[in-house]
DNA sequence: CGGGATCTTGAGGATGCTCAACGCTAGTGG
DNA sequence: CCACTAGCGTTGAGCATCCTCAAGATCCCG
């Protein structure tokens, strides 16, 4: 039997799991998987009515763009689902991927409302998307949620340090390892297992994130699997035998 | 007439300079030279007599750390003078200058009340010193200044992928006319002239910033001379004859 | 089953690093 | 007043890491 509202008749037995309506059913938020880690968990039931009123889900296949470097910057999201990589380019095509963004991560920070970043999709990406005007509405009724932001965009230069810390002091074998932990870490933090890992960008984007050539890549995830201190599975996963070796591999150990 | 209280027996000639008593008299916001750069330029002259009341200034001689990595947060500073270098360590001491703060800059962005980074004088620097508990207080107070922040914090974020672009993707010339051009840019932020510019950091700062050795620092200096691109003048002091030359090079043309 | 994209592997080479020596400047103490 | 030393910058020679170019293997989707 269902829950959805029904004549008095109805047999007792159906009375218990009968709350108030909730008043976000209907809204995208209602089935949201990523509340507790993302923009949305500090927030209230009541307040989180009012954000499932601007909120809008979007789907995105795998390579296509979500945002562009230089855009007019109208719109922040939430990605739900998926992974997304963010990356600036040159003149001359060279590109460098800024980070990569899985489920609960936040997108779409902008200086004088103009995207610094192109972002992509990985693979099939879910967003909840805030129109950027609407946002700033509720930010000032929400200063929690101001709050919440700043924190989230304090841990993000955190990240950012550590990034320049491999891109400019680490050798080929400990930037892959450091890649690999990372992914872990966060697949940890999603609830997920730290070790069989799910690696879904090509060799391509791990160069152009990691400051290498997707040979070099290539090379190294053969070597780390040569030692044994990976295995390769089956569409893209990673297996870590022994985590606290490849921690040390990844400092230099 | 002057707008402030004065006995009607003052001698006309002392009317004119009166304004009421400046409640910033006596606090270092009073000369503060760096207000509209900073976080406080946001806030009203009321305000800033809150915020002048929580703060302290500092002097720091070159090579004094300011603040150690892992230690407790337990304040924020804003550069009034001088440059900052912040960095990470790896545990056999290779370092990663993630970035130079001057005159206007914010310092001490923690995560979960830790610093992640390390942060040592250049040269002579002033600060001024917030404790963070009462600005904390004073944001929740102040939900503009907040915004402020928030906007500092996305403004640095974007320089960072800036820096990821060039240490993943820049060779060792791109990489010094890049440096170049943005301590000159940041000079011209501050009202000085884009050209001849103070370079205070050492060369092996440098390299630590770049990603590079100091060797190939100085080496890629001497290079950029003999070919015409900048002067090497007194007390480290660059000129750029031809600054778009040097955006040119910066990006590999 | 075919064909494009991705991944792997190899050979050779260039960029930037390591190690080393030397010059310059400033601070120190005899 | 000047030798002495320490720190910084510069320059050189040789070398390692990673890149480039190229070819083959594998995978995936139509």
């Amino acid at each position: 039997m269902s829950s959805s509202k029904q004549d008095a008749a109805a047999p007792l037995i159906n009375a218990a799991p009968q709350p108030k309506p909730d008043p976000l059913a209907g809204t995208p938020c209602a089935a949201c998987s990523v509340r507790d880690l993302s923009l949305c968990n500090v927030l209230r039931e009541d307040e989180m009515e009012i954000l499932s009123q601007i909120v809008t889900t979007v789907d995105v296949a795998p390579r296509e763009p979500i945002i562009d470097e230089g855009e007019v910057a109208g719109s922040l999201f939430n990605v739900t689902g998926g992974a997304v990589k963010l990356y600036k380019l040159m003149p001359d095509g060279r590109r460098q991927i800024t980070g990569f963004l899985f489920a609960g991560d936040f997108l779409g920070i902008a200086l004088n409302d103009i995207y610094a970043y192109s972002a992509e999709a990985v693979n099939q990406v879910k967003l909840c998307r805030f129109p950027s005007t609407k946002l700033e509405d509720l930010l000032s009724q929400f200063p929690h949620m101001e709050k919440r932001l700043l924190g989230m965009a304090s841990n993000e230069l955190v990240q950012a340090q550590e990034h320049m810390l491999l891109l400019g002091r680490k050798s080929a074998k400990e930037k892959v390892c450091s890649f690999l932990l990372s992914l872990s870490r966060r697949a940890e933090k999603r609830g997920e297992q730290p070790s069989p890992i799910s690696v879904p960008m090509s060799r391509a984007d791990i160069g152009d994130y990691l400051g290498l050539t997707t040979e070099t890549v290539s090379r190294t995830f053969t070597n780390l699997k040569r030692d044994g201190f990976i295995r390769l599975l089956e569409g893209g996963i990673v297996d870590i035998p022994d985590m606290e070796k490849l921690e040390e591999l990844a400092d230099g150990f």
